[in-house]
DNA sequence: CTACCGATTGACT
DNA sequence: GTCAATCGGTAGA
C-alpha cells in the first residue's frame, strides 16, 4: 500500500526523516525489487541555494514545482538521480532518496549493477537509479499510485524506534550548515565517508 | 551556437 | 586518500 499524498503534503524536512525506513519498491516485466530507505536529503525550494528550484522553473526542475508525492528525475554526470517532491504545487521542494538497503530482487539489481556486491547495489542515489532502471521515463511519475514505482510502509517496522542521524548534504558546496541529510545510524548501505554525526 | 559546470561514481596512488 | 570521465542543463554571446 502507497503512502498516500498527504504524506507529501508537509515540511520537507519532516518528509525526509520519516521516509527513512520506508520501502522502495519498483516493479517491471522482470521482477520486484526494493528495498529500505536509509539515507535522504531534502531540498529547500527557491531559498535552498542547492535547491535546483533556487533560480526558477526551468525544463528539468519542472516536476517539482508540480503537486507532491510524484517523483523528479534528473541527471547528473550522466546518471539518474530520484527525488521525491513534496508541499504543495508551486513551492518546489524535493527530496533526494540517497540509498536502500536492498531487501527484495536481489538477482534483478546485481543484473542491473553488475556488481556481486550487495553493499554497492544501491548506495548512492544513481547506483540506486541503477538498480531499480528509474531513468527520466519517470520523472513526474506519481508515487501514490501504487504502480511500477512506489514508497511504502515497511511490513517489518513493527513500530521499532529508528535510530536517526543528520548532516550537511553530500557534494554540495553551498548551504553546507544547513543540516538537511538523514540517514540511519550504524546502517552499512549509507553512502558517503565515515562522518561525525551532529544527531 | 559555445562554454562551463554538476544533488556522482569508480578507478587509481 | 585523489582525480577524471562524461554529457545534459543552463546561461550567455
Amino acid at each position: 500500500m502507497a503512502l498516500k499524498r498527504e504524506f507529501y503534503l508537509r515540511e520537507p524536512a519532516v518528509v525526509a526523516r520519516e521516509l527513512l525506513g520506508k520501502r522502495l519498491v519498483r516493479e517491471t516485466s522482470a521482477g520486484m525489487c526494493g528495498g529500505r530507505i536509509v539515507e535522504v536529503e531534502a531540498y529547500l525550494s527557491r531559498r535552498d541555494p542547492a535547491c535546483h528550484a533556487s533560480r526558477g522553473m526551468t525544463r528539468r526542475n519542472a516536476t517539482m514545482f508540480g503537486p507532491a508525492g510524484r517523483a523528479y528525475v534528473y541527471m547528473i554526470h550522466s546518471r539518474w538521480c530520484l527525488n521525491a517532491v513534496t508541499e504543495p504545487g508551486g513551492v518546489p521542494s524535493a527530496i533526494l532518496i540517497r540509498a536502500i538497503e536492498p531487501l527484495e530482487g536481489l538477482d534483478l539489481m546485481h543484473q542491473r549493477r553488475r556488481t556481486e556486491m550487495v553493499r554497492d547495489l544501491a548506495r548512492g542515489p544513481a547506483r540506486l537509479c541503477e538498480a531499480l532502471a528509474i531513468d527520466r521515463a519517470y520523472d513526474g511519475w506519481d508515487l501514490t499510485a501504487g504502480q511500477e514505482l512506489w514508497i511504502a510502509e515497511d511490513p517489518e517496522a513493527n513500530g521499532k524506534p529508528l535510530r536517526i542521524a543528520r548532516s550537511g548534504r553530500i557534494g554540495i558546496s553551498s548551504a553546507q550548515r544547513r543540516l538537511l541529510r538523514f540517514y540511519l545510524l550504524d546502517n552499512r548501505y549509507v553512502s558517503g565517508r565515515v562522518r561525525r554525526a551532529a544527531t
